[in-house]
DNA sequence: CACTCCGGGATTTTT
DNA sequence: TCCCGGAGTG
């Protein structure tokens, strides 16, 4: 099996004298180094699997790299193997020690927009900016282990003052409702971890071995938690690439890759430099531009997949004319090339820019689909029936509790709910528990009370089933008590709302099957997908087209041919990057941002930028980006760039093309 | 007064 | 694409 590994590859699989780091570039092998040294503990090391745990940050790294470890191992048992996102670990612990942190079991999990209501709800504004500011803020603290009450301390501007108070009762909301967010899926372990060793030392020894896949994207929780389960031996191997961390703006911190070489003075690097997966001009830009950049540490990527193709970088007049290119750029070289349409991409700083390449996609009839998307889990018909499991599993939890009791509608009103809750608040009790209290019975009409406590009542007999029926059977019941399918053909076009209840089944499809290949209950079940965001397996059989993604979404990927677009001053760099006043390390994320892209092509790469482009109604002259002067000249053809009629520059710029393509042909 | 329609502008995204 | 704001309408 090592024997399909270049020489540190195989160093890195076998080291385990204790902390390693593997500084892997792009397309140098990362997940094959991380498969192979899971099955080589297993195998060589005797490595039980359920000591084992490779963490990663999406759960398609870590779908991946369970069916990659899984063909390696060749059928022979993985069972108890932990490979899951670090979200998932953190659910994980938090459900095995709830009661050590004073939650019960089966709390909720509130994604972003849950919690977007709950800082709603405190700051009572609809201002949308202040309330993701704050809502933003409060998630930074969390992820750098900053409390509120530490947050409300260190606050010197007014706003962060604002801010530490609001997650001051953010945090009691999220109490009272038996509820954390996506931070707390991180955070809460670490402070678990701090004030009970004995927990501590029981994951300590359950998880003996961890592997951590893009290790330049942990935040401080993140490495928080990876310290502390690791202890001072620390028998993991992080891999990471400092040159690809584009995620700082959303706690991802560099430093942590520093951090580890002092906190494990006996750390060992390993380089993987080898590339399997450029030509040697397009590693010599990725390598040039990069250079740029302070280095943590020194590292360069080679290839032996020969000179490849020179680098075209090409201006357009505008951005239409840009899209235009592309799209007969693409179509010639297809063409040409008999590849695929999936071998191409268009590459881009920010979504908007894929509006106009999709629009000539599509005037040439040219297939292609595009990154991102909302998730399936999303959907407000997926959202509306985890919120009636949510609070079958979790009764405190008072934001399922209004979408459920409130959708369909079920003559429960916003004053009912609102009365309810004046007085839910007062007896410090949830939503559910209230409604069946004399105090606020005796309070209102009959028609109100029956109408509540019919919903209750349901949410009660539905508790009763939930821990011994088949999920299967108990969603179909309940879909049918609720009335949803008539709901969503009452509600919507009826083009809509058969998608939509199509969503609806293969939602209940996924969750039996899912109920029923791991043997864990609806309830259990429901927390695990808050954490999804795709339906597993709604990639497969895809079709072949051209990929259309941000930069930030195309880390990872990798295609024959690569049009990086919109590569302008104000764009990459983007302009809020280079403002007076900004930190230059904004300008070097950015820079990691067109290395990235530089380096998801294989085959070909060819650049465009536009001379002029319209803002606010009139047109503006553009600067090519500054990243372009951070090329090697010799990759690059540079199409128009000396803009003459001079015949004497003319000659020297055909000549110079006719010199790229002899040096392309001897290579 | 509230609602709709249209045009213009836009960081990046996961869990 | 999605979201916001301004103008125009019932």
């Amino acid at each position: 099996m090592l024997s399909k590994l270049n020489d540190p590859q195989r160093e890195a699989v076998k080291y385990l004298g204790g902390p390693l780091l593997v500084l892997a570039g792009a397309g140098s092998g990362k997940t094959r180094v991380i498969t192979h040294k899971v099955v080589h503990l297993i195998e060589q090391h005797g490595y039980d699997p359920k000591h084992i745990a490779a963490i990663t940050f999406t759960n398609k790294a870590a779908r991946e790299m369970q069916e990659r470890v899984s063909g390696l191992l060749e059928g022979k048992p993985s069972k108890g193997l932990t490979v899951t996102t670090f979200h998932s670990l953190g659910l994980q612990i938090l459900r095995a020690e709830s009661q050590l942190l004073g939650y019960k079991p089966r709390f909720s999990i509130l994604d972003s927009a849950d919690s977007f209501k709950v800082v709603a709800d405190i700051l009572a504004t609809t201002d949308k900016q202040l309330l993701k500011k704050t809502q933003w803020r409060i998630s930074q603290w969390k992820n750098d282990f900053i409390t509120a009450d530490m947050a409300l301390n260190q606050a010197e501007e007014e706003f962060d003052h604002a801010a530490a108070k609001v997650y001051q009762l953010y945090q009691q909301a999220l109490k009272a409702y038996q509820a954390v967010d996506f931070d707390d899926l991180i955070r809460l372990p670490v402070e678990l971890f701090e004030q009970h060793r004995d927990a501590l030392h029981k994951w300590q020894l359950k998880l003996r071995y961890l592997l951590i896949d893009e290790y330049q994207d942990t935040n401080a929780c993140q490495y928080k938690l990876v310290k502390q389960l690791t202890g001072p031996e620390g028998m993991f191997t992080a891999v990471g690439d400092d040159d690809q961390a584009i995620y700082a703006w959303r706690g991802a911190d560099v430093e942590n890759l520093r951090q580890l070489t002092t906190d494990f003075p006996n750390l060992q690097v390993i380089k993987l430099e080898q590339n399997y997966r450029s030509t040697v001009r397009i590693l010599r830009a990725a390598n040039t531009l990069i250079a740029n950049n302070p280095k943590l540490f020194e590292k360069k990527l080679w290839s032996d997949l020969g000179i490849g193709d020179t680098i075209q970088i090409n201006p357009a007049k505008d951005e239409e004319h840009e899209a235009e290119m592309v799209a007969m750029k693409l179509l010639a070289h297809k063409f040409e090339h008999r590849t695929r349409w999936a071998d191409y991409a268009v590459l881009y700083r920010g979504n908007h820019q894929a509006r106009l390449i999709e629009q000539q996609l599509r005037t040439q009839k040219i297939p292609y689909t595009v990154s991102g998307g909302q998730s399936f889990f999303d959907r407000a018909e997926i959202k509306d029936l985890v919120s009636y499991l949510r609070l079958i599993a979790n009764e405190d939890d008072d934001p399922a509790f209004i979408r459920a009791a409130t959708t369909p509608k079920k003559g429960i009103g916003s004053t009912t709910l609102e009365r309810l809750g004046e007085y839910a608040a007062q007896r410090h009790v949830s939503l559910f528990e209230a409604a069946y209290e004399p105090g606020f019975q005796n309070s209102m009409g009959k028609k109100q009370v029956e109408d509540l406590t019919t919903f209750c009542d349901f949410i009660n007999r539905m508790q009763q089933r939930a821990t011994k029926d088949p999920a299967g059977e108990l969603l179909q019941d309940m879909l049918s008590a609720i009335q949803y399918e008539a709901f969503l053909y009452d509600s919507e076009e009826p083009r809509a709302a058969e998608t939509k209840w199509g969503n609806v089944m293969d939602f209940i499809g996924w969750m039996t099957r899912k109920g029923e290949a791991e043997e864990t209950n609806l309830l259990q079940l429901t927390q695990t997908v808050a954490l999804m965001s795709m339906l597993e397996g709604r990639e497969e059989g895809e079709p072949d087209a051209v990929k259309l993604s941000t930069l930030h979404a195309a880390k990872g990927l990798e295609f024959g041919h690569v049009f990086l677009i919109g590569v302008e001053e104000g764009i990459l760099p983007h302009h809020s990057s280079t403002a007076a006043g900004t930190d230059v390390a904004r300008v070097e994320e950015e820079r990691r941002l067109m290395y990235v892209g530089i380096t998801r092509a294989q085959k070909s790469l060819t650049i465009t930028y536009c001379r002029k482009r319209k803002r606010s109604g009139d047109w503006e002259q553009c600067e090519p980006s500054r990243f372009l002067d951070e090329l090697p000249a010799d990759d690059i053809n540079h199409a128009g760039k000396i803009s003459t009629t001079d015949p004497e520059l003319r000659k020297a710029q055909k000549a110079s093309r006719m010199a790229n393509i002899r040096a392309m042909l001897e290579g």
